[in-house]
DNA sequence: ACAGATACCGTTAGCGCTAACAACCATATT
DNA sequence: AATATGGTTGTTAGCGCTAACGGTATCTGT
């Protein structure tokens, strides 16, 4: 009993044929009901574990759907991934979840080994990726969707929201407050391109209104709370007067709000932050932190329906775009 | 051009057989450098993507470790996969992730899903699961290393901590401070086995002591900030005279933390708190919150030793059960 | 009573790849 | 010259499963 027991075993014992078995342990249809019910209890008694393996590659077709990431710890992309989970529910599609750690080329050879796998679909973060994985994605023959960004030019569909727009309306809401004295908390800039085009929509918009950022201060590894305090007293060190500090993320937000607690800063009034994300994390802090809604969840589920109606041979939406609109929260920071 | 190239393809387009193709693509070896690169050179041509469900049925292993997890979203997990992608980093192995909801009827699924791929490996959180899932991981044939808890019968390998005593020592640590009058809080407590056994191995020390908890308060859905915040005022107006509260992990911790900090309570004067886990999140906020640290990604990384050197045909350490040691971290708010 | 429909089950032929072995050639060895 | 050696390529036979089609028995309607 070393060997795992096949169809075949299964078949032997059951004295009927293979085709037979795979038929009852599948859907159950054109099988008696009496045969049906007697495979299963062999097949259950053998142990037999249906091998997936060839199954696929007889059938050509593969109920998993890749699912590419940059990072699992920074609270935004769980909740997309639940998103997609929760829109996968139902169907027979499993999620195969990636990890890209912030580096296209990380991300090419996961992409690589996704795709060697022939997922049904594949769902990647972002729009920027390298020229061969850019290639590769475009000649797998199957629905692709790249979320949480829109702003640039998706392979074939695109869910997300514009960055850019999200920076531009934060800065706007600023602005209208009446601060100039304007600061910029971020991390990850070289990797993260989403939080780029936030600062770039960000910086754009005060420009257009004659202000310019009064103080930045960008760390290279990853958000934390201790780290957004840290940062935000050194700027402050620096440019001692700041009226407003945006922040790359929600988390790094959270330590400027630590850091006006530990010195005694009033919020809003000796120190204004802005965050983005709004993160779950927010609620339940001595303060509504000001945010914008990048509304993970529902990108996630939206992806899921994209992969299952193109892999179901629907009729996909005619726009290969869908864009969701980031949603200023002022909370009580601002 | 719409069928995807296969091997066969790159080789009538090289004049040679698709062995000489298939070992020049994997090692390289026993063929010569000349054809070689002839090779590698017509299959990026010509678009070629292994079809990794073929090689794998017909060699019959696959570099696959799967990992079933019960959440992504609780800042724990993905620590521990953190941790297991480093050590599996340099290997051929890949992880695949699956999550499973703390239900432990998906778990089966889930994990039902995995075995069918045959993947080379499988690493499960926590030691309890269905009669019928832990057959299936037992008859697999492949090293299984259930991971986070040492309280139990693992199947073949663990890594972990014993939760029962980090509750005891939680709780003696709290008692050797002269605290008497002592609450829980907790969440998810029917399905998270782990926080139970913490809560056991507490209120069994507090009850050697003489001690029972003066309030308790359990919460039946996800962690958060704001509902350990919540939680926190509702027990502290059943049971005022509390002095110490232990709560089932860090974030309902910081939910307490930002209650004090509402309410003018000084910590730990008034109130003392105490979490599990030791997350990053806990640095940079106004106090060090005690907590006990869970090694999460040490967890990770030993697993991932384990399916390597199982995988590897190496020699198995004899012990089959890893156990770290909890260490309460005392902080400022006991 | 007989064509046609229906339900159930079997046979054949792969899916795309690799393990194992066989075969070949050039060089080195005796 | 005959043999051995090692490097390089080809051939054969599946891996375990399913699509597609074929067959047989039972049933239906007229």
């Amino acid at each position: 009993m070393a060997r795992k027991p096949t169809l075949r075993d299964v078949a032997n014992a059951a004295n009927v044929s293979e085709m037979t078995v795979s038929r009852a342990l599948r859907h159950g249809t054109e099988v008696s009901e009496k045969t049906r019910g007697r495979i299963a209890g062999i097949a259950t008694k053998l142990g037999y574990v249906p091998n997936r393996i060839a199954g696929a590659l007889a059938s050509r077709s593969v109920n998993l759907v890749g699912v590419v990431v940059p990072s699992l710890s920074s609270h935004v992309f769980p909740e997309v991934l639940s998103g997609l989970t929760d829109g996968l529910a139902g169907s027979p599609m499993q999620p195969v979840i990636g990890v890209s750690g912030y580096d296209l080329v990380t991300e090419e050879g996961v992409i690589r080994e996704m795709l060697s796998w022939r997922p049904a679909g594949l769902v990647v973060a972002g729009l920027e990726h390298s020229d061969t994985a850019r290639k590769m994605m475009a000649n797998a023959g199957i629905p692709v969707v790249e979320i949480m960004d829109t702003d640039g030019t998706p392979i074939e569909y695109c869910v997300g929201i514009s960055h850019l727009k999200a920076g531009r309306l934060m800065a706007a809401d600023i602005l209208n407050r009446g601060y100039r004295n304007i600061g910029f908390i971020g991390t990850k800039l070289q990797h993260d391109f989403r939080a780029q085009k936030r600062l770039r929509g960000f910086t754009e918009t005060l420009t257009e209104s004659g202000v310019s950022l009064a103080g930045q201060a960008l760390y290279s590894q990853a958000s934390s709370i201790a780290k957004g305090r840290e940062m935000t007293a050194s700027l402050l060190a620096t440019a001692p007067d700041l009226q407003c500090i945006y922040y790359s993320s929600d988390v790094m937000a959270i330590g400027g709000l630590m850091h006006c607690l530990a010195s005694g800063l009033s919020i809003p009034g000796d120190l204004a932050l802005a965050g983005f994300n709004n993160l779950e994390l927010l609620n339940g802090l001595p303060i509504r932190l000001a945010t914008t809604n990048s509304f993970r969840s529902e990108i996630g589920r939206k992806a899921a329906e994209l992969i299952l109606t193109a892999a179901g041979g629907g009729s996909m939406p005619p726009d290969k775009i869908t864009q969701f609109q980031p949603i200023v929260e002022i909370g009580d920071s601002l």
